[in-house]
RNA sequence: GGACGUUUAGCUCAGUUGGUUCAGAGCGUUCGCCUCACACGCGAAAGGUCGUAGGUUCAAGUCCUACAACGUCCA
């Protein structure tokens, strides 16, 4: 073995070891009929994407959950890949080709396209290549791209199949329309957030009358396209007007007063203004009462011809501004109240959305929901933390239909074509043909004149294959069939009904099963301050510097012990020592366990567990640990990430390195027979060992470069495919745990008096121990070498009812009494406050038991065990508490 | 406006089916230690009427109701 640095240095390790694993193989899966896979697939990053904090936690959870079940026995495959990010990637391509000069439209299509691929290989690969940093075993051999073709067929197939059974249509209504983006989005993609508007009251005449009619509107640029005014038919304010006419201001347009129930006589003036064409609402309205629908805007929110000439070409806001300035001067615009009120932002680039009456290809969700639904709410899949099953049904049970064509050039294009064959054209040829292929020709004129749908689908609409297109659906593959459907799927709860919903619904539609049994639903990650990260904050740390200042393995187990489930996580780079440590710490317990045994001369060592073992500290440690191990396999059956990184945390730290390393130590020094000393650093580097295993999920390199120093790993073994402890039941030793516990009661009673008395850790203390029970006694006697090591002791004297020493500071411990004497170094007062502390707060136990045990109550009603506990607590606190007394009164100054 | 979540030590959080010496951990703070694995360490200490007000119960951090503050989603 080469000599082990004293600092774990994760900077040498990650890279060599990366490039080992992923070279050799080691992130493979096969199909094997033997064991029961295991999948995940990757929630696929956008292919602009860089890496940043979310995809830290994310990534993580996921490493060690296909970790821990490729080490369990399953047949583990992570499937990496990422996702052509429609709107996102186009944006940032025509960037990239605005900086030379060269504008999309003028680039032409195609052109166009060749370039976006062209980027993306250069590109596109950055969050990839950045998460092997962070030690993620994903399978890069089965690595997919939402726009490969094999996925692009998928994508195809069932745009045909749910076209043919009536669940694609096409047409025109009102959708969310990006005017920056120039394309419309689903309600999903619509950021409402409120802002301080105005609430503006305008006169309309009445047409043959003196009287107006007063309308409230957020946005009047919009009136523009008013073919209505609507009040509510009970409202008698305006019964009498309904019916007639007003005449629209500054258009001069004559427009009717209807009556519909929507009209909220609360809102404003209880009479609004109808533009099916600029309004959700008002669009349904104008179904109702078959209104006109006047499009007074282009798809960049520039006002368009139907509109008076002097707005023609404006902006939306310019020409509110300058309609609301015509209004005032001609009278119309009555008041102007400040108002709260939703508006939707889009998601991408932020600009306000424009409801926009356009041509647009539709889901109709309804009849895929409600099987989603149910697949929920009867437990084939279970969300985790399970109260996100609520927000899904909530969602679920509302749904509207998806608007999934978007205006862009990169994406999947739309399999549908229009027959442009003039001449020949009937009233079917005005459907789209919807085809796997392109048609030759239109079947019902036979022109062979046909145009493809311009537009793209939207990059959710291959998202929610993604469970299966990966495995080369519609092809009933092998690895369809062996690693379909997924276990485990980690992803942020803030695309549940983007990409989660959409997932168990094609899951179910087009393979009939679940694609995947749990949710992970990752918390987020905040700053300090408990802010979002974000750009512009600049309070998102870079993962790679941090990678590289403190290591991956520092960084997953950091994020993993500070994120709580279902909770934002509160992160700064300071936190990260809690992993550093940690890793350094693990490092340093096995460098001391090896140096050791690489100082003992070469011989014939006993076997190492030949015999069950017979100390205490092995019967303990041999007893947490497979208490650990246990119990980590339950918290990871339950995706308790936080509660077995906590359990491994605690075991590796507190049990193995500041107990039983020390008694290991302390036996070493001993003895002089070197084949005894190996005997004991063999088990300890045994139990080590599996720890290894235990941890390894969770940091994997600094666990898998200690394993190859361990032991002779000549056939390159790593420690990844190793099999994971199992826990034995049967070496839970609660008698060993009893007993140590009463050890370690005493080494910290001791320690305490150490602490307090002010006693240097050089100096040696006298120790006494009065006994009243033979066990403890025998206890005491058989651990005198590790008591002396522990605590410094020059001497030790244990009995049973020994008299107290002169001069002694003193403690109780289940019943036995400690005696430090410490003549000449005692601080009575000190002493004094110690003993009354502890009587008082024992007093304070005892008197609740009492009340307990004096209310008839509580006697008559509680169960026996409980009183039979009380009971016993009473007797203890009352011999302590008398012993304390008397330790007290005995002190003399 | 509706739904959900959170509220426990200075900070960040555990605390499962009500009852174990139940009021805990990490960080921070204070004190003592460079003890022959680790100062990225070891030992010790201080610090909380468990958001507020009621209720159920022999017994409430834990269950119920109302309220408050903060947060998230939906409208």
């Amino acid at each position: 073995m080469s000599e082990l640095a004293k600092q774990y240095n994760a900077q040498e390790v990650e890279d060599r070891l990366y490039r080992w694993w992923e070279s050799s193989g080691m992130f493979h899966a096969t199909i094997n009929p033997d064991k029961t896979p295991y999948t995940i697939v990757i929630p696929p990053p956008n292919i602009t994407g860089i890496l940043h904090m979310g995809h830290i936690l994310n990534n993580t959870l996921q490493d060690v959950f296909i970790r821990w079940n490729r080490m369990t026995g399953r047949e583990a495959c992570w499937i990496p890949g990422t996702d052509h990010a429609g709107i996102a990637t186009q944006h940032v391509v025509e960037k990239a080709l605005l900086k030379e000069g060269v504008k999309r439209k003028e680039l032409g299509r195609e052109k166009f396209l060749e370039r976006v691929w062209e980027w993306r290989t250069q590109y596109g690969g950055t969050i990839n290549r950045q998460l092997r940093t962070l030690g993620v075993s994903c399978d890069w051999e089965r690595e997919r791209f939402t726009m490969d073709e094999g996925l692009s067929n998928a994508v195809k197939e069932v745009f045909v199949r749910l076209h043919e059974k009536g669940l694609v249509y096409r047409g025109k209504y009102i959708v969310n329309w990006c005017p920056k983006d120039h394309t419309a989005l689903s309600d999903d993609e619509v950021n409402h957030t409120d802002s301080n508007g105005h609430l503006w009251h305008i006169r309309y005449p009445v047409e043959g009358t003196d009287e107006h009619i007063v309308v409230a509107t957020t946005r009047p640029e919009t009136m523009l396209g008013d073919t209505a005014v609507a009040v509510n038919p009970k409202d008698e304010r305006y019964t009498h007007l309904i019916g007639k006419n007003v005449l629209l201001p500054v258009a001069q347009r004559s427009i009717p007063i209807i009556a519909d129930d929507f009209v909220d006589t609360a809102f404003g003036t209880g009479a609004v203004k109808v533009t099916p064409a600029h309004d959700p609402n008002d669009y349904q309205m104008g179904i109702r009462h078959n209104l006109q629908q006047l499009i007074v805007m282009d798809t960049s929110a520039r006002m368009n011809n139907n509109v008076p000439p002097k707005y023609h070409g404006m902006d939306r806001y310019e020409c509110r501004r300058e309609l609301l300035r015509d209004l005032e001067r001609s009278g119309h615009l009555l008041k102007t109240e400040d108002h709260v009120h939703a508006v939707g932002h889009c998601y991408r680039c932020d600009t306000v959305i424009e409801p926009y009456l356009s041509d647009q290809w539709f889901v109709r969700m309804k009849p895929l929901a409600e099987p989603a639904l149910k697949a929920v709410q009867d437990g084939r899949i279970a969300f985790h933390p399970e109260r996100f099953t609520k927000i899904y049904e909530h969602w679920m049970t509302n749904i509207r239909d998806w608007c999934i064509s978007r205006q862009l050039w990169w994406g999947h294009r739309i399999p549908a074509w229009y027959c442009v064959g003039a001449e020949h054209s009937t009233i079917d040829c005005k459907e789209p043909i919807v085809s796997r292929t392109a048609p030759e020709r239109c079947p019902h004129c036979g022109s062979t004149e046909l145009r493809q749908d311009g537009d793209v689908l939207d990059t959710w609409f291959s998202s929610w294959l993604w469970p299966f297109s990966v495995h080369g659906w519609p092809e009933e593959t092998d690895d369809l069939k062996y690693f379909y459907p997924t276990d485990t799927l980690v992803t942020a709860p803030d695309i549940i009904f983007f990409w989660v919903a959409r997932m168990i619904m094609a899951g179910l539609e087009f393979r009939g099963e679940v694609p995947f049994r749990n949710v992970y639903f990752t918390s987020l990650i905040r700053d300090a301050q408990g802010r979002k990260m974000s750009k512009s904050l600049g309070n998102s740390p870079d993962p790679l510097d941090v990678i590289a200042t403190y290591g991956a393995d520092a960084l997953r187990f950091t994020v993993l012990f500070i994120a709580p489930v279902g909770q934002d996580v509160l992160y700064e780079n300071e936190k990260v020592e809690i992993g550093r440590n940690f890793a350094n710490k693990v490092w340093n317990a096995g460098r001391f366990l090896m140096m050791n045994r690489d100082q003992i001369p070469a011989g014939d060592g006993l076997p190492i567990a030949a015999a069950a073992p017979t100390e205490l500290a092995d019967r303990w440690i041999l007893s947490r640990f497979n208490t650990t191990a246990r119990d980590i396999a339950a918290a990871m059956d339950q995706l308790r990430v936080n509660d077995a990184v906590k359990l491994i945390y605690e075991f590796l730290w507190k049990d193995f390195c500041d107990w039983y390393v020390e008694f290991v130590k302390q036996r070493i020094q001993e003895t002089s027979d070197d084949s005894l000393k190996r005997a004991l650093l063999n088990r300890a580097l045994s139990i080590y060992e599996e720890t290894l295993k235990l941890l390894h999920p969770f940091m994997p390199f600094v666990t898998e470069e200690i394993y190859q120093h361990l032991g002779d790993r000549r056939n390159s073994e790593s420690i990844m495919r190793a099999a994971a402890p199992n826990a034995d039941l049967s070496l839970i030793d609660p008698v060993a745990e009893r007993e140590m516990d009463f050890l370690q009661e005493v080494i910290a009673a001791v320690r305490q008096i150490r602490s307090e008395m002010n006693i240097p850790p050089s100096r040696g203390i006298d120790f006494a121990a009065s006994c009243n029970d033979y066990d403890r006694l025998n206890l005491l006697e058989q651990q005198r070498p590790s008591l002396v090591k522990f605590l410094k002791l020059d001497s030790m004297n244990a009995g049973m009812a020994l008299p107290k020493p002169g001069y002694s500071a003193s403690a109780v411990v289940k019943g036995q009494e400690i005696f430090i004497p410490l003549k000449g170094i005692i601080d009575t007062t000190v002493e004094r406050e110690r003993l009354q502390k502890e009587i008082d707060r024992l007093t304070g136990q005892l008197n609740g038991v009492n009340a307990k045990l004096t209310n008839e109550k509580f006697v008559g009603k509680a169960p026996a065990d409980v009183i039979e506990k009380e009971r016993s607590k009473q007797k203890n606190f009352e011999e302590t508490i008398a012993k304390l007394r008397n330790n007290l009164e005995q002190l003399v100054d």
